[in-house]
Parts: C-alpha cells; structure tokens; sequence
DNA sequence: CAGGATCCTTTACGATACTG
DNA sequence: CAGTATCGTAAAGGATCCTG
C-alpha cells in the first residue's frame, strides 16, 4: 500500500516534470513569450513592427525565434503582395491557448515588483 | 487622440514585458521550476531527496538553484540539528504564489503532447 | 522590407573530485 | 549528508554586414 502510492506520486511528478520540460523548451529563450505576447494583443505585426515593439530584440534573433514559433504553429506567417515585401505575423489560434500561462507570467512579475518596493522584504 | 492611445498601449506592453522579464530572470535555468514543483508536492525535502526526485539535475546545478531561489524567498532552508547535518528545503508562502504559474506550465505540457500525438498536425 | 551569413562573447550547464 | 571547487563544452545571444 505505502510503496503503491509512493510509486504512483512518483509517476505523478514524472509526468509533471515531463510536461515542464516539453513546455520550456518550446518556450525556450529569452524572447520568446515577449513576441507571443505582443502578438497577442495586437494581431497581425510586420516584421519592423514586432522589431520596434520588443526592446532590444535584433534582426537575427527575431526571425529565428519567429520561425521556431512557426515550426510549433504557435504563430503564422503570410507574405503579402506588396513591393517590397511585407510579411504579416499573427498568433494562431493554437497560440492563443498561451495566453492564460502569459497572463499569469506577467501578472506575477508585477505582483513581485510591488512586493519588493511595497514592503521592505519578502 | 490617437496618438495618446498608441503611446498608452505601448507604456502598457513595456509594462508587460517588464514584468515577464521580471519572472524569467528570476526563475530562469533549467532546473527552477522543477525544483519548485517538487517542493510544493511534497513539502519539506531534503538535499538528497531533491536530487532523486529532479532526474538528471547534479549537486553542483541543485545547491546553485536553491541558493537561488532562497535569496527570492522562494524557498526555506532549514539546517537540522542531527549527525551528520541534514537540510530541510520547503517552499515558502511566498513561493507558493508560484502554484498557479507552475500548473499552467504542466497543463499547457500535457495539452501539447496531447495535441501532438492524438491529431496529426497543429 | 525581411531576413540570412558571419563572427565573437558570454553564460549555462555538466562531470568529476574533494571536504566538514 | 550537504555541499564546494575546478575544469571543460556547448549553446545562447549580440553586433555587424550583406542581399533579393
């Protein structure tokens, strides 16, 4: 009985931390969450758009994480007819499923800076 | 108008991504989420507990990952007074603000390999 | 405009051995 | 048991320049 459930609490965390795992390297990186996010909120950016929103990201950067989005169909892309070209970017509706994790991310980024300036510690 | 409009929006995706930097550099590695994960399943954990339940994490990348996490209040360490020493790691209250975050991320896992073997593509 | 190619620096991570 | 010290590799990221 006891070694039953410790074997299944085992299973349990297995499973949790293979979850974590598929989920981070999916997310992997340093920008990746920054361009879902701003693509969440506004939908359907340009290359230079998505440049200009995220801070500090460079050309290099920007579309390889754009194209590892692609590859997992957590954002589309669509090359426009126009001269020169322009590629629109957008969250697919896979994508969106993020959105709650991405709210949480930096809901508790700003709950944790108010409990840094707010009290002294903790 | 509009100009304000478009300067506002952006002060709130600086906002934002201020914020989820926030939460990546502070819980950013390999190993933090697995970490905290395990510590708010089974509270109070020792060193040699940890580093058999976090497969494949070594002592050098756990000791570095606590102390991290300790300096944010994240987790307790506790020195028990036995022979030889042992150490009790648990999860704070603080950390347990975590929870929400840390499901998300096993949920969104779960979904995904979901996604990936029942369906063919997306 | 959208992005690829190149080069370079930094950091993360891992293996191993050792200590109080 | 609970770590620290040392060493080495690989990956991530950034700057710059170039192209259809």
């Amino acid at each position: 009985m006891k070694k039953k459930a410790v074997i299944n609490n085992t299973s349990v965390c297995q499973v949790r931390m293979q979850a974590i795992s598929d989920t981070m390297s999916i997310l992997s990186g340093k920008w990746k969450f920054h361009i879902l996010g701003t693509l969440i909120e506004g939908n359907k950016l340009g290359f230079m758009d998505l440049l200009r929103e995220i801070d500090g990201i460079g050309t290099k950067m920007l579309s390889k994480e754009l194209q590892d989005l692609e590859m997992n169909h957590l954002v589309s892309r669509t090359v426009m007819n126009t001269k020169p070209i322009t590629v629109e970017y957008a969250i697919t509706e896979y994508g969106a499923t993020l959105s709650p994790l991405i709210r949480e991310l930096a809901k508790w980024g700003i709950d944790y800076r108010q409990s840094v300036h707010g009290s002294k510690g903790v």
